[in-house]
RNA sequence: GGAGAGGUGGCCGAGUGGUCUAAGGCGCACGCCUGGAAAGCGUGUAUCCGUCACAAGCGGAUCAAGGGUUCGAAUCCCUUUCUCUCCGCCA
């Protein structure tokens, strides 16, 4: 949720900045504008008629021990017609508030001056690579063939006991997934991270307080009978530890990560972008947030940046980075980078990792805060990105790292499989 | 799932209709005292909204959450929720 200050201090810089989301924000602005002045100047007249029947009380309850009986009715009268007063501008405030609020959530988070104007992912801006984006010389199998022939990944199984996009894994399959998770861990523990184990459903406080309600309902899987979400990124439950608290700004940063399933209904999607790893409904992500000073958070961005990009490296995959452009542009997120690992046999980017710096638009929602030095409470930076999001790095994994009867682990990880080759 | 007891400031804890502008203690901050420290003494110590200059001051709200009774509610009533104890079930 956007600051209502710097609509009130200078609206017209809001809406140029949101044109490079090639929004135009003028009417809303406007409306938020008024909407904001008549629900304060209703919030003043209220608070002098509360004012009014709280000194009533006090004269009533004075009276009352002077035993003077007959005054005290008549300021009673008088009482009844404040209340009545009172109760009205309660609740013409109470829908002024409704509908400011309302308003207000609809307003995406203003860009960073370095996003790129554009309307698409083509329009991304790739700021650095590293590894050739090659192309197998004898052909290569996409990975939905290869868990076929090396059986580590049963796609059928998956369908028959719950349904498309939930797969199986099998022998050094599974075992190749637990190893990345647990490599992802350690290389967050290892940059400063603690490690949380959240909860893998939420209620709605937690959907709404990190915006996946009520935009994004859909797709979430919903447990109505206990009105609860299956996460769709341990972001969300993460992020949630934060609700509704003042930290020391010697606290700061707060680096946390997860390892949790995610969930997507991701609804209307067909063809090979969707195929094998490539889109599911229920993968394994590791993620790392942070909260941070607004002084500090484009440093933790780079920060994050590097983190991935290492992790990447070490796993030999070869990988771009881009930056977001206003288009492509999340609603929350004022700076986004993407991470994406070339895909030998697809011969295309995989996108596994997107990493943002949210400034103080989660937290004016979130209600996180931070004491500064000189002793005011002043709204905390989020960052959060995956470290990393599992299907497409294994199958980059599988696909670049194929011969003809076996598949390469990457040096890193064979501590963790056990094994070098899955045959 | 059943029965009972509870939820008060950073923490402990008093408070069963007006003196709550929430006692007292602990913690923390600052000051006095001291060669320095401890002890002692003194002062201060929540959040949000509005007014305003995102100051001070002032007004309003907040005693788990929401609603109600009343001129007036931490206190009475209703609903929800969470915690604890016992029972049941269970990896």
């Amino acid at each position: 949720m956007i600051d209502v200050q710097l609509i009130r201090d200078d609206s017209l810089e809001v809406v140029k900045r949101l044109k490079i989301r090639n929004m135009d924000a003028g009417e809303l602005v406007t409306r938020i504008r008024d909407v904001d002045a008549l629900r304060r100047q209703t919030q003043k007249q209220l608070d002098d008629t509360l004012a009014e029947s709280n000194a009533l009380a006090r004269q009533i309850g004075e009276l009352f021990k002077n035993g003077k009986k007959e005054e005290a009715a008549v300021l009673k009268d008088q009482s009844a017609a404040v209340k009545q007063q009172s109760k009205d501008l309660q609740e013409k405030l109470d829908a002024l508030n409704a509908e400011f609020h309302d308003l207000l959530v609809r307003v995406p988070n203003l860009p960073h001056p370095s996003v790129p104007a554009g309307t698409s992912e083509a329009d991304n801006e790739v700021i650095m690579s590293e590894g050739d984006a090659f192309t197998p010389e004898a052909a290569a199998l996409p990975h939905w063939d290869l868990a076929k022939k090396f059986d580590i990944i049963d796609f059928e199984s998956g369908t028959k006991i719950t349904g498309s996009g939930f797969p199986v894994y099998k022998g050094q399959g599974a075992r190749l997934q637990r190893a990345l998770i647990a490599f992802f861990l350690d290389e967050a523990i290892a940059a400063g991270y603690t490690e949380i184990q959240p909860p893998l459903l939420v209620n709605p406080d937690s959907a709404f307080a990190t915006g996946q309600l009520p935009d994004k309902d859909g797709q979430m899987y919903h447990i109505p009978a206990d009105d609860l979400y299956l996460i769709p990124t341990s972001e969300v439950p993460v992020t949630n530890l934060f609700r509704n608290s003042i930290l020391q700004e010697s606290d700061l940063p707060v680096k946390c990560t997860a390892y949790s399933a995610c969930f997507r209904r991701e609804a209307g999607s067909y063809g090979k972008d969707v195929r094998g790893l490539n889109r599911l409904h229920q993968f394994d992500k590791v993620e790392i947030v942070q909260v941070t000073t607004p002084e500090k958070s484009y440093d933790a961005l780079d920060e994050m940046v590097e983190h991935v990009t290492g992790v990447l490296r070490k796993l030999e995959l070869p990988f771009r980075v881009s930056r977001l452009c206003g288009g492509d542009l999340g609603f929350a997120a004022a700076l986004t980078y993407d991470m994406e690992v070339w895909s030998a046999a697809q011969q295309r980017w995989l996108e596994v990792s997107s990493i943002s710096n949210f400034e103080s638009f989660q937290s004016n929602r979130l209600k996180l805060r931070y004491r500064n030095a000189s002793g005011k409470n002043m709204p905390a930076h989020t960052l959060n990105g995956s470290a990393l999001a599992l299907p497409r790095i294994l199958a980059a994994l599988l696909e670049n790292n194929q011969a003809e009867d076996s598949i390469a682990i990457p040096a890193v990880l064979h501590a963790y499989t056990g094994f070098e080759h899955i045959r």
